[in-house]
DNA sequence: GTGAAAGCGCTAACAT
DNA sequence: ATGTTAGCGCTTTCAC
């Protein structure tokens, strides 16, 4: 910066006002700046820039694993509005959705140039003893239970699962089966929650949960055994990987879909339309989410304000050609 | 730091030693140290080290998109092994794949507080004369055709295909028809490049190519039109979605798979396995892609060499239930 | 093994 | 509109 200080014929200070688009410098000048700027290749140094301000424009993410539609869609959303608001992506990725290794990502982050965080995971990981979020620092939390003491965004998970439930309900479904996901994510259990809570004020004893862990051949495994029932009609799988797995099964099975059983999926992958046969299924915007998670957290960042509350973003049912009336 | 010092009893400069793990301090000392450091819920400033040292333990990364499973998968690995060596990744999202996009990326991440820089794309998006990437800063390139003025790490595109092919081949299939990837995808380039070389190799006049778009919808669009054609009886398509749509359009034309045609796909994505049928694919390693990118270019950030090559990480083909001999 | 001094590149506050 | 001064929190150098 002395450099182009010193080439430009002014001071580091007229340097530093054009470099941060201060309006109170002569255009001439400035212009002048601007050509040292670019002849010497000057680019800011943000490490000097974050010592005087305390401010360092990133966030930091911590998520379990990328490998999973939601997250990476969140992730996603998150990044562009981070771009946006000219914030930068800070990923803290934690290898197992153990507590341990949560409490590492958190120390490993408080270490980190961040002026927030966002959670991608389960509350209640936070909640262990040694696990304590660096003081002062805003943070938003996606997928989660923690009512009132942090920030949270997330999509309308009951209300997802309960315009899946009505739909097969609404064809004439005696009843509808569930493959849920792992117990331990809080998304998975509103949405078994809202499935049984929909049953049951239609009058109807919800059947035994399929507990899967997310992934296509668990849906499998348990498609494999619902399909043998001649009762099972209708199936709400908890996610469309899940509900892809559940379709191979019935293939296998020669249980025609949707004439024989229909099925229900969770999510509305890119993919979801060109399963065989096309998916009904819960579509979520994470985009909105992600969006809303950086808004929350800027919010906070640059008011210094410190407002927990719950945003929820509502889903919608997606009809394809995986669900019909029973015959 | 100064607080440290004053309740440890020490100077400052002992509590940097201690922070560093400097092995050049007495025992007792470092205790009271690290009790102060507790006591104080001391963090370093990482604004502050990055100052002195002119190194930001961050790591750069420029991506179009988050939503294609390659790029998620190898986002993933980087992150992991960036983890390990204890550096974070700093993401830099690129809306649309355009230049003027890239243009922007790059010189938002000339601002940024790191040592290094993956891309995720093709390189030559980066051969327009207004991008410039900032000098002095050791670059990785993923996905691309770069030859000597980069460092590349990529799996082995040609070889994916000609594995797939031959397999088509083998299995005694007069041709085989591809769908392949949008023109401006260089991996996609390449398993175009090496499906029809290795058909010529066999004496068989390459088909005209399809080209998609790595949508599922776009590779049902194909499948359509050449399931309507009898002779067809093998289709090669470049990524699994595409396959997943191409199985879709052939369900409905009643086109039974594998026994009237047979499909392979490429990337093996975790889902394929539970298509219907199971599809036959090429298993590509981003594990170890994402792995050799952040070995790659630590070792140029550590050892300030800048010697550029390409590494090229093998594929392997995956036989599942959607390919079978010629009837 | 430990401390004192200097300075990394920048910006806030004040002066002109 | 521009310059001067001071200092952010840390590490490097050189003493002791």
């Amino acid at each position: 910066m002395a450099d182009v200080a010193g080439r430009a014929g002014v001071s580091s200070q007229t340097v530093s006002r054009v470099s941060n688009g201060m309006t109170n410098v002569d255009v001439a000048t400035r212009d002048r700046v601007l050509a040292a700027m670019d002849e010497l290749g000057y680019r800011p140094n943000s490490a000097a820039r974050a010592l005087k301000t305390g401010r360092f424009r990133s966030i930091g993410v911590i998520m379990f694993t990328l490998s999973t539609f939601g997250n990476m869609r969140t992730l996603d959303a998150i990044a562009t509005a981070s771009a946006e608001a000219d914030y930068s992506i800070t990923l803290i990725p934690v290898a197992l959705p153990t507590q341990g290794e949560v409490a590492g990502a958190v120390s490993r982050l408080s270490e980190q140039a961040i002026d927030g965080i966002v959670i991608i995971m389960e509350a209640h990981m936070l909640d262990r003893a040694d696990i304590t979020l660096p003081e002062g620092l805003p943070v938003v939390i996606v997928d989660s239970d923690a009512g009132s003491r942090y920030t949270v965004v997330d999509a309308d998970q009951a209300q997802g699962a309960r315009l899946a439930t009505e739909h097969l309900l609404d064809l004439g479904h005696r009843s509808v089966w569930h493959i849920a996901g792992p117990k331990s994510s809080f998304s998975a259990v509103r949405r078994t929650d809202s499935w049984r809570q929909t049953l049951h004020e239609h009058r109807i004893e919800a059947p035994e949960v399929l507990y899967g862990d997310w992934s296509a051949e668990s849906g499998y495994r348990h498609g494999l055994a619902l399909g043998a029932r001649p009762e099972v009609t209708a199936i709400f799988a908890a996610n469309d990987q899940m509900a892809l797995g559940v379709l191979r099964a019935l293939h296998e099975l020669g249980r025609a879909v949707p004439e024989s059983v229909s099925v229900v999926g969770f999510d509305d992958t890119e993919e979801a339309s060109s399963f065989w046969p096309p998916l009904t299924t819960v579509h979520q915007d994470f985009s909105e989410v992600g969006r809303l998670c950086i808004a929350a957290l800027l919010h906070e960042i640059e008011t210094t304000s410190h407002e927990t509350g719950t945003t929820i973003v509502p889903t919608r049912l997606v009809v394809r050609e995986s669900t019909a009336p029973v015959s």
